[in-house]
Formats: C-alpha cells, sequence, structure tokens
RNA sequence: GCCCCAGUAGCUCAGCGGAUAGAGCAUCUGCCUUCUAAGCAGUCGGCCACAGGUUCGAUUCCUGUCUGGGGCGCCA
C-alpha cells in the first residue's frame, strides 16, 4: 500500500526548497523531520502539519504567510486533492478521492495482510512473557502480562519482524526443592501416612488434588524408594503436570508459544559455563563475603548482584546470565523483549549492565514493564498469595468473564499505569461492555452481506460512496496500518482497543444513515457500493480483533 | 533516605510539543412496520494534582512539592 505520509513529507520538503529558490521564502536550515498529524477535529482535514509554526522563526516571517507559500509550491499528490493554509499556521489536507478508494480496494485484495506494516524488516524479535514459577497455577495478576507479551507479539508481527513467543520455565532452584517437599507430602497424606507439610511449603489446594491425583495413577511407588529420590522424582512430576495446566489455561487466551526453555537446561549443557567465562574474562566478577558477585558498578549501576551465593548455588541472577547469552548469542535473536511486572523494576539497570559485560549492545533487550494489577471483589481489594492458597486463577477468570473480555480489559489500559480489575464488573458488564460493542460490529457486517449472498458486488464502484458516514467510516478504516506501526514502534498495544471502538462507531453510524442492501429497482450500483464496503470493514474490523487476540463473531 | 510508575469529567481511562482537551460508564432526553436497539442521536460534566522553568506554543518536556502504587535481599 502507497504510504501518503512519506509521499506528503516529501512533497512539503520540495515545496520548501522550491520557494526558497524563487526568493519567496529565505534561505535556512530545514527542518530534519517533517511533522504531520492527524487533526483531532476530522472536519479539519485528514491530515496537517504544522511545519509553519516551527519554521516561523527560522525564516523570521508570520506562520501564515510561510504556509500560504508552501501550498502554493506543492507539487501534485496522489494521496492529496486540496491543501488549505490556516489560521495559526497549519496546512491542512484532505484525501484525494480515488486514492481513498483505491486504499478500500487493497483491503478487498489482500485480506489476511490488511494492517501490516514494514517496519522490522524481516528482523527476529524474541518475546518473553508470562514465565510465572510453575509452582502452582497462573493467577490472574499472570494474565496482564499474557495478555501484554502476547499482544505486543501479535503487532510487531503485523509489523514485519519475525516472532518467537518464549516461556521460561524457572525449574531450578530452591522454590522447586520446596515444591518438590511439598508435594511429597500431600502424596504422603493421600496414601494415609502422616507426612509433615514443610514450613514454607505450597498451601494450595491444587497441591492435595495432585498429591491424590498421583496416587490414583502410580499407587504407593514413590512411598518405597529413597524419600530424597522420591522427592526429586515428585517434583519433577508435578512440574510437568503444572506446566501442562499453564499451558492450556494459555491456550484458552489463544496464546501458544514457540519455546518453553527450560533453566535447568542452562546448567546442563555448558551455556551458564560459557557465558560465566565471558564475564570472567573481563573482569566483571568478584569473590567476597563468600559469594560471587557481577560488578554492575563497572557499568555505572549502583549496586553489584550476587551470581553464585556463599552455600555454592546458583542464584536467578546467573540463569539470567545464561540464558540471555543464549538469547542473544547462541540464537541470535535481533531483538528480545522480556514482559516484567513492575515490582522487578529494580533489576532493570543491572540487566544491561550485565549484557555489556557479555559484549551484547543492551540496546538489543527491552524490558517492557507493566504496573501490577489489582483486584477487587466486591468493592475489596483481594490478597494474592500462592503460599497460603489464596488465590484467584485466571482458569476461574476465564470461565467466569470468558478469554475476549480478560483480554480487552487488560489490555485497555496503558502498562504504565496501574490498574484495578473489578470481577464483579467485568461478568455483569455484558452489553455495556466496549468488548460486545467492537464484536458486534463485526457480526453486524456480517448479518448485512448474509442478506446479500446472491448479489455480486465485485463491481461495485466505491466513488458513489459520498455520504458523511461512508466517508468517516474508509478513513477510519484506513487507519488501521498507522496504529499497527504506532503499537509496534512504541510497543503498545492498548491505542488498539480505542481504534477499535472508533472504528466499530464509524461502522454503526453507518448502518443508521445508509442503507446497504436495497432491493428497490434502480438502486443496484449504490447497492453493491456500500456492500463492497461493508465488506471491507468486516476485514478490517476481523483484523484489528484478532491482533487483539479476541474472536470474530458472525452472528451474536 | 534513594530509585521507578502514575495523578486529566462523578467513575474507569485515552491523548506520538500544536487548533475549541476526548471516549466509555454513570445522569437526564429522544429514536425499533424496513439489512441484529449488544445500536444511534442529544444532554450534563474539566484551574489536565500544585508551583516554577524551557518554548512562538506545554495536558505533553525539565525541576521541585504533595498524593497513591512498586522497588531498594546471598527471594524471583
Amino acid at each position: 500500500m502507497v504510504s501518503a505520509d512519506a509521499e506528503i513529507k516529501a512533497a512539503l520538503h520540495t515545496a520548501l526548497q522550491h520557494a526558497q529558490q524563487a526568493g519567496e521564502l529565505p534561505a535556512g536550515e530545514l527542518l530534519a523531520e517533517i511533522p504531520l498529524e492527524r487533526p483531532k477535529d476530522e472536519t479539519l482535514g485528514d491530515l496537517a502539519t504544522p511545519i509553519s509554526m516551527q519554521l516561523a522563526r527560522i525564516l523570521r516571517l508570520a506562520p501564515i504567510q510561510i504556509a500560504e507559500t508552501l501550498v502554493r509550491h506543492m507539487p501534485v499528490l496522489e494521496s492529496i486533492a486540496e491543501l488549505q493554509a490556516v489560521r495559526p499556521g497549519y496546512i491542512n489536507m484532505r484525501y484525494r478521492a480515488e486514492w481513498l478508494t483505491n486504499q478500500i480496494e487493497a483491503i478487498l485484495s489482500a485480506p489476511e495482510h490488511f494492517g501490516e506494516v514494514s517496519l522490522g524488516e524481516g528482523r527476529s524479535v524474541q518475546v518473553e512473557f508470562v514465565s510465572a514459577n510453575p509452582t502452582g497455577p497462573l493467577h490472574i495478576g499472570a494474565a496482564r502480562n499474557a495478555v501484554l507479551g502476547d499482544t505486543v507479539a501479535r503487532v510487531l508481527e503485523a509489523a514485519g519482524y519475525r516472532v518467537e513467543r518464549e516461556y521460561y520455565v524457572n525449574d531450578a532452584g530452591s522454590r522447586v526443592r520446596m515444591f518438590g517437599e511439598t508435594l511429597y507430602a500431600r502424596y504422603a497424606q493421600a496414601l494415609g501416612v502422616d507426612a509433615e507439610m514443610p514450613a514454607d511449603g505450597y498451601m494450595g489446594a491444587y497441591m492435595v488434588e495432585m498429591g491424590s491425583a498421583i496416587v490414583a495413577e502410580a499407587g504407593r511407588q514413590y512411598l518405597e524408594m529413597e524419600r530424597s529420590q522420591a522427592v526429586a522424582d515428585l517434583g519433577r512430576e508435578g512440574l510437568r503436570r503444572v506446566v501442562a495446566d499453564i499451558e492450556s489455561d494459555l491456550a484458552l487466551m489463544g496464546i501458544h508459544y514457540n519455546r518453553w526453555f527450560s533453566e535447568a537446561s542452562l546448567y546442563h549443557d555448558g551455556t551458564y559455563d560459557t557465558a560465566i567465562a565471558i564475564l570472567e574474562r573481563g573482569g566483571y566478577l568478584e569473590q567476597h563475603d563468600g559469594a560471587l558477585w557481577f560488578k554492575a558498578s563497572a557499568f555505572g549501576v549502583n549496586k553489584d548482584e550476587v551470581v553464585v551465593r556463599s552455600d555454592g548455588t546458583p542464584g536467578y541472577f546467573a540463569s539470567d546470565i545464561a540464558y540471555h547469552y543464549d538469547k542473544f548469542v547462541l540464537r541470535g535473536f535481533d531483538r528480545v523483549i522480556d514482559v516484567w511486572g513492575a515490582d522487578h523494576q529494580g533489576h532493570v539497570p543491572r540487566m544491561h549492565a550485565m549484557l555489556q559485560g557479555l559484549g551484547i549492545d543492551p540496546q538489543r533487550l527491552t524490558i517492557l514493564l507493566y504496573q501490577l494489577v489489582t483486584l477487587k471483589r466486591s468493592g475489596e481489594i483481594v490478597r494474592l498469595s500462592k503460599r497460603t492458597g489464596d488465590i484467584i486463577t485466571l482458569r476461574e477468570v476465564l470461565s467466569e468473564v470468558g478469554s475476549d473480555a480478560v483480554r480487552f480489559f487488560l489490555l485497555a489500559r496503558d502498562a504504565n499505569s496501574q490498574m484495578d480489575f473489578d470481577l464483579d464488573l467485568a461478568k455483569e458488564q455484558s452489553d455495556a461492555n466496549p468488548v460486545f460493542y467492537v464484536q458486534y460490529a463485526h457480526a453486524r457486517t456480517c448479518s448485512i452481506l448474509r442478506h446479500a449472498t446472491d448479489i455480486d458486488y465485485s463491481a461495485g464502484d466505491l466513488a458513489l460512496l459520498t455520504e458523511p458516514a461512508e466517508q468517516t467510516l474508509m478513513r477510519r478504516m484506513i487507519r488501521l496500518p498507522d496504529v499497527v506501526r504506532l503499537a509496534a514502534q512504541n510497543l503498545e498495544p492498548h491505542h488498539l482497543t480505542y481504534y477499535a471502538q472508533e472504528l466499530a462507531s464509524a461502522l454503526h453510524a453507518f448502518y443508521r444513515d445508509c442503507r446497504v442492501v436495497n432491493l428497490e429497482p434502480g438502486t443496484e450500483a449504490i447497492t453493491a457500493a456500500r456492500l463492497k464496503l461493508v465488506a471491507a470493514c468486516r476485514i478490517a474490523l476481523a483484523r484489528t480483533l484478532v491482533l487483539m487476540g479476541m474472536s470474530a463473531p458472525e452472528v451474536m
């Protein structure tokens, strides 16, 4: 699809040069970047540039005078029909009708690609998200991570990146041992043995259930082997089950990973040793107080970080070093995005320092932080704790609220802003819910098209669509690529939710103002044109919903 | 004490240095014999937390203050 923006910016540049050569504008430095914006008020125009205001000081002329001069020198454009210099000094522009309808035709000729932009140019990016400890079911707090990560991945795919989704399975370390101990106790209890729960064990009911389930399948065999062996084996078996549950929970939200990466594998295949040796060679490791430290202070970070504890076991940072060495060096991703809750925010500088220590450009790693979600039920904040078992699981919420609503709600806010997720509200909101508003618009387009199954509208002439509602709808539709670009550039998928509502709104207004399927004689041409528009709009709505990971129902 | 995020309509929140600051919900008022009323139209509602600064121009950038959340472990 032709980029109107690029064409216009180039033309403004040309106009400026011509005006200067003609002596109508004084010589002066040109702006590095030509600003182009979409007026908030759609009646002002489709695009506008405040360039004259920025040039006013450099050229020592009134903005409006510069704007008028530039308009006179603008070359003829494929995308723009009229230019107008107005009030403070804006140049407002309106799309050429033919260009606009061509964009709509383009949607119909490549439906599955509508909204795609070439930003990534085939570069590879790994998005690692959720990665919650596999010691219990996912709780609702993980959902924001899941939605953010998966939607960023979808947006980046649409923006031309080669994307891989990954879940980092923390299957090494002390928590996993504790998990095994807990499961051993629950397993033994299920067999009537009076086993004691470890002091810091996982108290949730799911451990009890898992203990019983393993008894049902495997009998007493773990009681008959050596205890430490049984704890290890049960831990591994329990982990396998929890990971399987996590996988199916996320699948319920349409989230599928390319890879489930084992933390423990980093220590078995030599990755850890290799990565640590690089830091050692660089002189970034230091032994003191019985532990091995990474000298983040060598990179201007205020605190060092423990790599190997004084008891000889590697800490989580040791794994992070090896894991990111694997991501960047062994697998060679151009970019990596780690999605983290804001409670881990303090570690970001040390992650970048560590990459520098490994000789990797830290700019290749983006740590996408999101503020934590507080969960409300009946107006009260619900505390979350895996240890006490007082949790609300993602699965519960999904069955109560549904994947589409969970995704939309969690996506609709900037990751940087805190949010309350009110369970009662999410459940109650059925018809007043923006989720249904958008999906209903899609269902409505399908409904219209069902009424026209006998009509061949392939030759419909979009030039006939001159009603304001038709014009507005077309303009909203072709904005999707801009939204994708914005969301991909800033890693801000929440823009999609606002766009979706605006697009749906335009469709509903069109439905009110313009009768589509009309069987009266003499209306064939306009009916065909409108059907074509509706068909294209259905694609735009469906693509938007798909980008948000939501379903696009044909009937509601 | 130091670091990070936020403070915009009654509520939940958008707003990439530019025009009269927007949406949904809530309030109030209209609109279904015609392609789905899960819809549409209208109404009410704002010292953009506060104080300075930079700028032709600040809700947006900078500094400080206040308020809320998160962090400052040989936890992850």
